[in-house]
DNA sequence: CCCCAGGTCCCGC
DNA sequence: GCGGGACATGGG
């Protein structure tokens, strides 16, 4: 039992991983990394290709990090078998060393994208803050849980358009009531293969293609989710079809045959290229 | 006053 | 199916 642990680290960027839109909770403290994983306070700091961990209370075992941050994770693997023929790929591999993909709690993910349509980050972490203090309980030194889909089920919809979340109030509101009373099963939806589960999740109010798949990403881990975003949208176009247009048919045939087998990674490496280097891409194109 | 943000929903064709 | 606008709020 200890309040401290060791982890050794490969090809793990935590600052670039934490950092890249994700998770909306993680604040650095003097190069050290705080949130609440698993209901537990817990602080993040990496020396010399080791991951130092440290808990409010004494741990038995760990298993709740490790999964969360993926540790046990074959990154090298992962990014060999991106694509050889693609230039873009290489150079997102260079610039995103050791960015990762976490394994985060469903409902916080859920809650946390429904409320990142049409918001940029910053944003999105000012709202999911609020959300926290208003309706998390106290956990340690200030900081709040994440609050229960029950919890939330319980306000009203006023009460969370006063977290500066705007229309995503209602959204966010009718699926904590959902989930609240198992009218979607978010632990089945585990179990499911990806196109189901994709099906499952759009049933809530406020989730669509694009929030669905981050959740499948970043909190199931479906391998093959692709989040289409403003920035993906634009670096999909511009880099893999500069001459016309594709249709939403064309581009989704091309993004599952030419990004398999690990769709949801490549397009992370995409993201953060594109949105790290801006410049790269250029003019708006979103209709 | 303009445009845009890790989109979704709803409408008319 | 797909094209367009509305939607709250904050920043540039």
């Amino acid at each position: 039992m200890s309040r401290t642990a060791v982890f050794p680290l490969r090809d793990y960027n935590l600052a670039a991983t934490l950092n890249s839109g994700q998770a909306f909770r993680w604040r650095e403290e003097n190069g050290a990394w705080e949130n609440i994983v698993a209901g537990r306070w817990v602080r993040l700091r990496v020396n010399d290709k080791t991951l130092h961990a440290q808990v409010a209370k004494p741990q038995k075992d760990w298993q709740w990090l490790t999964d969360y941050l993926q540790l046990e994770v074959n990154l090298k693997k992962i990014l060999a078998d991106f694509p050889e023929d693609d230039p873009h790929l290489a150079a997102a591999k260079k610039t995103c060393r050791g960015l990762r993909l976490l394994k985060q709690d469903p409902w916080e993910t859920l809650a946390g994208f429904i409320c990142s349509s049409n918001k940029q980050i910053v944003q999105i972490q000012q709202i999911i803050g609020e959300l926290c203090d208003r309706y998390g309980e106290p956990a340690h030194a200030g900081w709040k849980t994440f609050p229960t889909a029950v919890r939330l089920a319980a306000t009203t919809e006023a009460d969370l358009r006063d977290c500066r979340m705007g229309y995503r109030a209602k959204y966010l509101h009718a699926s904590a009531s959902m989930i609240a009373s198992n009218e979607v099963d978010l632990t089945a939806i585990a179990t499911l293969d990806y196109l189901d589960a994709q099906t499952e999740l759009k049933r809530l109010p406020g989730i669509g293609p694009k929030v669905a798949d981050c959740i499948l990403l970043f909190a199931y881990g479906f391998p093959e989710a692709f989040p289409i975003d403003t920035w993906v949208l634009k670096a999909l176009r511009q880099l893999y079809f500069p001459r016309r247009r594709p249709t939403p048919r064309q581009l989704h045939t091309f993004i599952r045959e030419h990004f398999a087998p690990y769709h949801g990674y490549a397009q992370q490496y995409l993201f953060h290229h594109v949105r790290t280097h801006d410049g790269l891409l250029s003019g708006n194109q979103k209709t």
